[in-house]
DNA sequence: ATTATTCCTACTTGTATAGTAGGAATGGTG
DNA sequence: CACCATTCCTACTATACAAGTAGGAATAAT
């Protein structure tokens, strides 16, 4: 896992529009979220190119979701600030093996960060004993 | 999990010396794995240094396994290689919650490296049928 | 027309990774 | 002892990526 500022701040910006109910400016979340206000336009640009979030130009533009918060996997935003990785490296034959732990481990990764929603964590964060530790990801 | 070269080729090379028998040369172990000759030096002697290796120098000298390999799990040479990594980051307080969930990856990653030693790994290439497959981490 | 906002490309700067260079120290062998 | 193969050590370079910045164009409300 490769927790990246660019993706934590895109993880906070996706959360503070799911709990917001009207168009948010990027002035605001970039306060909110303590981003870096340029930056913050700069991820916001990308999440919309990636289709996860909507936007408006102008006074009284801002920022959506494009879909209800509880279709939106942790890993559907990572996947777009992270970029896809490349799957692996094989390296030596000898070390071949490791493969396939790597394997796993991203797997296991993947099953759960795509299985947890920005609307768990907000629920998460709200029932401040943590709605999403219950989940189990195998 | 961040996979770098320097972690793979050390692995590599730890697995090269749990499979013989007698110390082996550096020489030997960048041929085999095929590690740039002068890194594989440079991580070695982290090895080393790390007390997972022992070595003898002069003609002759070479390196070996400090512990059997059942007794060193790829987590003790991952943590070398890569360094303690600093645990999280709490960034926003919005966005808190997620720091959580990091924490869960970050648990379930360690387990399963801490949990495989060298001898599972080998063990595993040689059954090409993976024994390693077969274990549970929680 | 003015103004607030998003949109876009490109740049800068810092840090980490991957790998290299040059040679000193050590130990076996003739 | 001389020689040579090997480990040992510090320091350097080169490249890539992450983090963040800059300047302004496009758009929409008033």
């Amino acid at each position: 896992m490769r927790i990246s500022a660019r993706t934590q701040y895109a993880l906070g910006a996706m959360l503070a529009l799911a709990v917001a109910d009207r168009p948010v400016h990027a002035e605001r979340i970039a306060v909110t979220q303590e981003i870096p206000r340029r930056f913050c336009d700069n991820i916001l640009l990308q999440l919309r190119r990636a289709g996860l979030i909507r936007s408006q130009r102008g006074p009284d533009g801002g920022y959506w979701l494009a879909r209800p918060a509880g279709q939106i996997a942790l890993a559907d935003v990572i996947r777009v600030t992270e970029g896809a990785e490349p799957p692996a490296r094989p390296f030596s034959p000898a070390a071949a093996p490791l493969a396939e732990i790597w394997d796993r481990l991203r797997s296991h990764e993947n099953a759960l960060l795509s299985e947890i929603t920005l609307a768990d964590v907000i629920a998460a964060g709200d029932s401040n004993d943590s709605a999403v530790a219950g989940r189990e990801v195998r």
